[in-house]
RNA sequence: GCCACCCUAGCUCAGCUGGUAGAGCGGCUGAUUCGUAAUCAGCAGGUCGCCGGUUCAAUCCCGGCGGGUGGCUCCA
C-alpha cells in the first residue's frame, strides 16, 4: 500500500498509510486532541474521524472549539434520537433530523401522536444508547439497490430518488437504525454528553402544507451539561420577558376573546407608550420632509382590483363587507391610498420626490395558528410611508431611509443589526414583475446605499417580493434574539397598474419610482419588541409612570400628595401610594410595576423639603431637593436616554 | 387551517382511579403608622371556557365549538 502526504494546519506534513483514519493522525499529534475530536475537515471537506484517507490531502481535527463541530454533534444527536425512537416504537417511519439553529430536530411518520410521556421515555432510552458507545458507521449503498432495499419506507425513497448519486452514503447506529445521510457524524454516542428533548410539533413534509403532516421532536444539545444549562437559562429569561407575560402584569395591553383573535386593545399604560411612540415616529416625518396624511379604513373592492391585491393578496384579506352601492375591502394596505393622493394632481419633476407618511392601520386575515401576542396579529398600525421620485433621486432616498431606520434603531436603545438585501433571481422563473433594467438599476441603488452607510448588508438571491428588491433590517435585542423591523421595498407594479406618471423636463410624462417603507414596521410589534428588549423596564422617557411618591406614614400624605401635584406640574407622569402600608411593601410593588422613580418621603423629608430618591435599578440615592430631582430626570427624559 | 398540549376565583396554580371545589397573591373591611423588595386578622369571590353525550352521579370520560401555547406555513 502506498503512503500519502498529510499536510496539517500548522504546516507540517506527515506521510501515512493510504486509508489512515483522521482520528488515528490525531491520536498520533496527542491523546487528549482525540479524546476532544468531533470531526475532520480534509482538503476543506468534513469528515468522519474513522473515514479512510485516501489521497494526500490537507487535514484538520475539528474539535468542540470550531464552528462546525456544534452542527456535526447535534446532528449525530439527532440520529441518537431516531434510533431510540425506533427502538421504543419499530414501526416509526424516518423523515428527516437536521442540527437548527438551537439544537435539532428529528420528523417521523407514525400512525399515533408522540405525547409529552413519550418523550421522557425517549430521552431515557437515548441515555441508555449513548451508555453503549455505538458508533457511527459510513455506509456506502448504490441508488438502485437503496430504493429496493426501502421500497417500504415512502419518505427515505423519496429522499433517495431526489438527492442521491449513483452511489450515496448512510449512516447506521446499532442494529436498527440507518438513515440516507451525507453526515459526518462523531465517531460513537459516547462522546454526546448533554441534551434535552424539548417539544414536539407537527411538521409538514417537507415544510408543505399539502404533503403528510408528520410528528417533529425538537430537543438540543451542547458539549458540556454546563452549556446546556446555560442555554436552557436563557430560555427561561426570555420567558421571564414574554411581552405577553408582562403585557398583563404591567396592564400594558389585551385581547380580547369578545372581540376576536390577533386584535390588541392598548390600556392606559400600553396606550401613553404607543402615544409616544407615535409623536416619535410623527416628528421625524415632518423633521425629514415627509408630508402626513391620513387614510380610510375601508374602501370599495375595485381599487384593490385596480392595485391587484384582491387577486394576490385574497387570502390575507378579510372578507369583503358588501354595502348598498359596491362591495368594500377592509385595508391590508397602505400603499393604494397614498398612491390615490399622489394620483390626485398633475406632478411635476420639480415636486419630486413626494414622500407621503401614515401611521395607518391595517387589517389583515392571519391564520388562527399563526398570531402570536403583538407580534402576529390581525389588526396593526403601520408607520408607513411611500416615496415617489425620479430616477436621479432614488439613491438618495433610498440612503436617508436606511438613515431614518438606523436613527430609529439607535433612539430607541438597538446598538445592533443586521441588514439584508432581497434581490430577484435574474428573471428565470418569470415570477418577477419588472424588467431586468428596473431590477438593476434598484438592486444596485441599494447596494450603493449600504456601502454608503457602511452598512454590512448580506446579499439573498431570489427573496425579493414579486414586485421589486428590498433592504430588511433586523435589530439584535438585549438577550442577542433578532427581529425583523424596517424594510425599504421598491414597487415596480402599482406604479404601473394606476399609471403613475410625473411631467419630465423633456415635457413627456414618464413614471416615478415607488418606495414603501416602514421603519417600526408595525407599532404593535415594535412594541412588543421594546417590551422584551427592556423586560418592561422601559427608558424613563417611555415610562408610563416615570415616578412615584411613597409617603411613609398617614403623616406625610399632604406633604406626598404635595410633591405630586409638583411633579404633574414639571409634566412628569406620577402616582403617589397612599394606602396605609409599609414603605417595603410600597417599594416591592413599585419595583414590580418597574417604575423608574420611588420618591421616599419620611418625616425627614417633609421637614428638609426633600424628597428620598429610589431608583429601581440603582436602589437608594439619597435625599435632595425636589427642584433638583425634576431637573435630573428632565435632563433623562429630554435626552431620551435608555439608560439612568 | 393542520398536529400536539392547555383552559378551575381578578392573577398564578392544586384537585388521587368520576361522588357538585382548594391555596397563594389580588380585592374589600378592620387593626397597625412603620425608613428602601411582602404587617396582622376577618370577609367576599367559582353554573371548573361553551354546547351536547355517556352515567344514579361529570371539573374529571367521549364528541363538537371557542380561546390560548408550541410548531408547520407566512410575514409587519
Amino acid at each position: 500500500m502506498s503512503n500519502i502526504q498529510i499536510t496539517l494546519p500548522d504546516g507540517s506534513t506527515q506521510s501515512v498509510a493510504a486509508e489512515t483514519r483522521p482520528i488515528d493522525i490525531a491520536k498520533g499529534i496527542s491523546p487528549r486532541l482525540a479524546d476532544a475530536a468531533i470531526a475532520a475537515k480534509v482538503n476543506g471537506e468534513l469528515f468522519d474521524l474513522t473515514r479512510p484517507l485516501e489521497k494526500d490531502a490537507t487535514l484538520q481535527i475539528l474539535t468542540a472549539k470550531d464552528p462546525e463541530s456544534l452542527e456535526i454533534y447535534r446532528h449525530s444527536t439527532a440520529h441518537l434520537l431516531a434510533a431510540a425512537v425506533l427502538e421504543l416504537y419499530p414501526e416509526t417511519q424516518l423523515g428527516i433530523g437536521p442540527p437548527i439553529e438551537n439544537g435539532f430536530y428529528y420528523d417521523f411518520d407514525r400512525p399515533t401522536p408522540f405525547t409529552p410521556d413519550d418523550l421522557e421515555k425517549i430521552e431515557k432510552k437515548m441515555w441508555e444508547i449513548q451508555a453503549r458507545a455505538l458508533p457511527y458507521e459510513r455506509v456506502l449503498t448504490k441508488k438502485e439497490e437503496g430504493l429496493k432495499k426501502y421500497s417500504e419506507a415512502w419518505m427515505k425513497c423519496q429522499l433517495i430518488d431526489e438527492r442521491a448519486g449513483e452511489i450515496f452514503t448512510e449512516y447506521t447506529l446499532g442494529p436498527k437504525f440507518i438513515d440516507f445521510c451525507r453526515g459526518p457524524h462523531i465517531p460513537d454516542t459516547s462522546k454526546i454528553k448533554a441534551f434535552k428533548l424539548l417539544s414536539i410539533a407537527g411538521a409538514y413534509w417537507k415544510g408543505d402544507e399539502k404533503n403528510k403532516q408528520l410528528q417533529r421532536i425538537y430537543g438540543t444539545a451542547f458539549f458540556t451539561p454546563k452549556d446546556l444549562d446555560a442555554y436552557l437559562k436563557q430560555v427561561e429569561e426570555a420567558k421571564k420577558r414574554d411581552h405577553r407575560k408582562l403585557g398583563k402584569e404591567l396592564d400594558l395591553f389585551s385581547i380580547q376573546e369578545l372581540a376576536g383573535p390577533g386584535l390588541i386593545f392598548f390600556h392606559p399604560k400600553g396606550g401613553i407608550i404607543r402615544k409616544l411612540l407615535e409623536d416619535w415616529m410623527r416628528d421625524q416625518y415632518l423633521a425629514r420632509g415627509y408630508s402626513l396624511v391620513y387614510t380610510p379604513h375601508v374602501a370599495k373592492l375595485d381599487l384593490w382590483k385596480t392595485s391587484g391585491h384582491a387577486n394576490f393578496y385574497a387570502a390575507n384579506m378579510f372578507t369583503p363587507i358588501e354595502l348598498d352601492d359596491a362591495e368594500y375591502q377592509l385595508k391590508p394596505m397602505n400603499c393604494p391610498f397614498h398612491i390615490l393622493i399622489y394620483a390626485d394632481r398633475q406632478r411635476s419633476y420639480r415636486d419630486l420626490p413626494v414622500r407621503l407618511g401614515e401611521l395607518g392601520t391595517v387589517y389583515r386575515y392571519e391564520r388562527s395558528g399563526t398570531l402570536n401576542g403583538l407580534f402576529r396579529v390581525r389588526g396593526f398600525t403601520q408607520d408607513d410611508a411611500h416615496i415617489f421620485c425620479r430616477p436621479d433621486q432614488v439613491e438618495e432616498e433610498v440612503v436617508n431611509c436606511l438613515q431614518f431606520a438606523i436613527d430609529t434603531l439607535a433612539a430607541y436603545g438597538f446598538e445592533k443589526y443586521d441588514a439584508e438585501i432581497s434581490t430577484w433571481d435574474g428573471g428565470a422563473s418569470g415570477k418577477y414583475d419588472g424588467v431586468a433594467e428596473q431590477w438593476e438599476f434598484a438592486e444596485g441603488a441599494l447596494r450603493r446605499a449600504t456601502e454608503k452607510l457602511k452598512i454590512n448588508a448580506k446579499v439573498v438571491p431570489d427573496e425579493a417580493a414579486f414586485y421589486g428588491p428590498k433592504i430588511d433590517v433586523k435589530l439584535v435585542d438585549a438577550i442577542g434574539r433578532k427581529w425583523q423591523l424596517s424594510t425599504v421595498q421598491f414597487d415596480f407594479t402599482l406604479p404601473r397598474r394606476f399609471g403613475l406618471e410625473y411631467i419630465a423636463d423633456d415635457g413627456k410624462a414618464h413614471q416615478p419610482i415607488m418606495v414603501h417603507r416602514a421603519l417600526y414596521g408595525s407599532i404593535e410589534r415594535f412594541f412588543g419588541i421594546l417590551i422584551e428588549h427592556y423586560a418592561g423596564a422601559f427608558p424613563v422617557w417611555l415610562a408610563p409612570i416615570q415616578a412615584i411618591v411613597l409617603p411613609i406614614t398617614d403623616r406625610q400624605a399632604e406633604y406626598g400628595r404635595g410633591i405630586q401635584k409638583q411633579l404633574e406640574a414639571a409634566g412628569i407622569r406620577s402616582t403617589v401610594d397612599e394606602r396605609s402600608e409599609k414603605v417595603n411593601l410600597k417599594i416591592r410593588d413599585a419595583q414590580m410595576q418597574k417604575i423608574p422613580y420611588m420618591l421616599v418621603v419620611g418625616d425627614r423629608e417633609q421637614e428638609s423639603g426633600q424628597v428620598a430618591v429610589r431608583n429601581r435599578k440603582h436602589a437608594d440615592q439619597g435625599a435632595k431637593p425636589l427642584a433638583d430631582f425634576i431637573a435630573d430626570i428632565h435632563k433623562l427624559i429630554e435626552s431620551k436616554a435608555v439608560t439612568e
